[in-house]
DNA sequence: CTTATGACTTTCA
DNA sequence: CTGAAAGCCATAA
């Protein structure tokens, strides 16, 4: 039976999970906190093979690109991720988000 | 095992 | 800033 998911999946989904709302993370700082900070592009394999119900139990919207860029740009679901961002008080500077504001670990004045 | 793909990143021109 | 190329990781076929 297929119960077992790499634990790479799991790994992905449970850090993306604890990203604090108003906050993003890049792939890179994702796969930092995975143990593999090549791993921004498996990062991105295992959120876009996220199901609908994980859609809704992990803030993948919170996951952007190196330097705050969309890399889901001119994609329905980059659209749909701005909107997120946005509804949750996130900045936008020219379509890439402000992460000297909104970084994970950067502290707000 | 090799090849191809991808919600990435960095470097060079 | 833009564009192209190489590098790195994990999966599917």
């Amino acid at each position: 039976m297929s119960a077992e998911r790499s634990g790479f999946f799991e790994r992905v989904r449970e850090i993306v999970r604890t990203i604090p709302r108003g906050r993003v993370a890049t792939y890179g700082q994702v796969a930092a906190l995975l143990g593999v900070p090549r791993g921004a592009r498996a990062v991105g394999w295992a959120l876009r093979a996220l199901d609908a119900e994980a859609h809704v139990r992990v803030p993948w919207h919170r996951v952007v690109g190196a330097g705050g860029r969309i890399s889901l740009g001119g994609r329905p679901a980059g659209v749909e991720q701005l909107a997120r961002l946005r509804r949750e008080g996130v900045r936008l500077r020219d379509g890439r988000v402000d992460l000297a504001r909104h970084g994970l670990f950067v502290s707000r004045s």
